[in-house]
RNA sequence: GGCGGCAUAGCCAAGUGGUAAGGCAGAGCUCUGCAAAAGCUCCACUCCCCGGUUCAAAUCCGGGUGCCGCCUCCA
């Protein structure tokens, strides 16, 4: 099996990835606080994962991946206070919402999706234990983790323990024996949802239900532990903490950690209010362009967004799209036979590159490197079909090869088998066939009339020694 | 102040020791009724700056400068 080499935050270095069990992938990436809709910041992080996971699948691992909804949390209340709705109701609300925007930029569904609502037993078990085990102390109704008790408290994040203490910029909570103990539980307060624990009524703290709830779906040791590079800490350092305070085993093995979306030169956040909703986006833009964005720097790499970056980006991606439409249209006219030189010549090339496309994949999920070598291939059979050479074998290979990265992997091909409406298809060719005979006549007046209104509905018809073709 | 990271052409962006991928934009040519698509050619003697290691550095080390993220909710 291909080896792949992975970033892992925790060693800071690439590391060879060895599965926990042979040919299964266990996957956690944290998911969104579900209050407010989803914006292109948590797109990232769900599309990277989803190319990851389609890419392991075709080296021939088995996935199963976990993604939490933290919908118990200080903005859900926050905000269900403000606007009057429960919060359970407003953070479903959200749910549905991210889950919406991520089907329509075609991201494949993880395998669970737990909530910190359907897992307080857990999470009160985990909690119990670390109080058990002396890693965690009540203090009135609250309950926190001592981080002292943790001797590789800083691990993920190399902080050291004393520079967090100085570090506190906010009002220390006396109850608190260290400044940096955290909260595994805090005690209700009026008219906040609560349920009802050993320590009295009240709620987790931010970071346990990730602990609780990898360790219910995946176990101890599990393979990747992902989400934004924002959450190294305190979230994933603390939920290092607890698990491996709890279970003495190691939380994950490989940490892989995103960059952000920047806009307007700051971190794309809600609390900032820089934010571009998906919803919106897809409206405009088509999915594969999206992703072809999302996808065009490294996962690790923070990645820029501006007004008129995703119109940039558009010729780029068509030239991507027209290779496979152009190699569509030709197969049908393609022979079958001898194969000449170049005929083989391209064959080899176009085997180097599949190899390079999938070097560069199994290296730390090298996106952009994998365009650069679809951009090749591009340039490759586009320049075989300019010399009038129209192997099947040849054509077929490339379109194979596409289809395969560009479309079932990194999912940036444009409108996937099926999503053509028949109505339009025939409707068209109707057009295209009276246009053609308009050309025969040379009545091009007429014609380039039709292709000029087309072109206004954002239907582009393009002239081919095979005939007419259009396109969205 | 501490921790992590980044700085490569007009723009986007790979490349972590062997002499600068790829895309967009730009220039010229070919093809075309025109256009589109496509092809060919050109477009960084150089990788923020200054030292050092090495036969060899964008890549390693030291020191600057600038930017980003985290240390508070955050993908």
């Amino acid at each position: 099996m291909t080896k792949i080499q992975v970033y892992n935050t925790l060693s800071q270095t690439k590391e060879e990835f060895v599965p926990r069990e042979p040919e299964k992938v266990s996957i956690y990436v944290c998911g969104v606080t579900p209050y407010s809709d989803t914006h292109l910041g948590h797109a990232r992080p769900s599309v990277v994962w989803d190319v990851i996971k389609r890419f392991l699948r075709m080296l021939g691992y088995e996935t199963y991946h976990v993604q939490n909804f933290t919908d118990v949390d200080d903005k859900i209340i926050a905000r269900s206070l403000e606007e009057g709705v429960p919060a359970l109701e407003l953070s479903k609300h959200y749910i549905a919402e991210y889950l919406a925007s991520m089907d329509a930029l075609g991201v494949e569904r993880a395998d669970v999706y737990p909530k910190v609502s359907e897992h307080m037993s857990e999470i009160i078990e985990l909690v119990d234990a670390l109080v058990q085990k002396e890693h965690a102390y009540s203090a009135g109704g609250d309950v926190f983790f001592h981080v002292a008790s943790f001797p590789q408290y800083g691990k993920l994040s190399k902080q050291k323990l004393e520079e967090l203490r100085q570090g506190t910029r906010f009002d220390v909570d006396p109850s608190k024996r260290d400044p940096a103990d955290f909260a595994l539980w805090k005690e209700a307060k009026p008219g906040e949802p609560s349920w009802v624990s050993p320590w009295g009524e009240g709620r987790p703290g931010w970071h346990i239900e990730c602990s609780a709830m990898s360790l219910k779906y995946l176990g101890a040791a599990f393979d990747f532990h992902g989400g934004g590079n924002d959450l190294i800490f305190p979230h994933h350092e603390n939920e290092i903490a607890q698990s491996e305070a709890a279970t003495d085993k190691e939380l994950a093995r490989y940490w892989v950690h995103n960059g952000m979306v920047n806009f307007k030169d700051a971190k794309m956040s809600k609390s900032i209010g820089n934010v571009i909703s998906v919803k919106e986006l897809v409206k405009r833009y088509p999915r594969g362009l999206l992703r072809f964005y999302l996808l065009s720097t490294h996962y690790r790499s923070s990645l820029e967004f501006y007004d008129g970056k995703l119109d940039e980006m558009r010729r780029g991606w068509s030239r991507l799209n027209d290779a496979v439409l152009n190699l569509e249209s030709d197969l049908p006219h393609a022979v079958q036979g001898e194969l000449s030189d170049l005929d083989r010549e391209t064959l080899q090339t176009l085997d180097r590159l599949e190899r390079d496309l999938v070097a560069a994949l199994a290296d730390d999920f090298n996106t952009a490197m994998a365009f650069g070598f679809l951009f090749d291939l591009v340039r490759e059979i586009n320049a075989y079909r300019h010399k009038q050479a129209n192997q099947h074998e040849v054509l077929q290979k490339a379109l194979k090869i596409l289809k395969l990265y560009a479309g079932d992997i990194l999912g940036v091909l444009h409108l996937e088998q099926g999503e053509r409406d028949g109505l339009v298809d025939s409707l068209l060719d109707v057009l295209l066939g009276l246009r053609e005979e308009l050309r025969r006549q040379k009545n091009f007046t007429l014609s380039d009339q039709i292709r000029d209104q087309l072109s206004r509905l954002g239907v582009t018809i393009e002239d081919t020694p095979q005939g007419p073709r259009w396109k969205v």
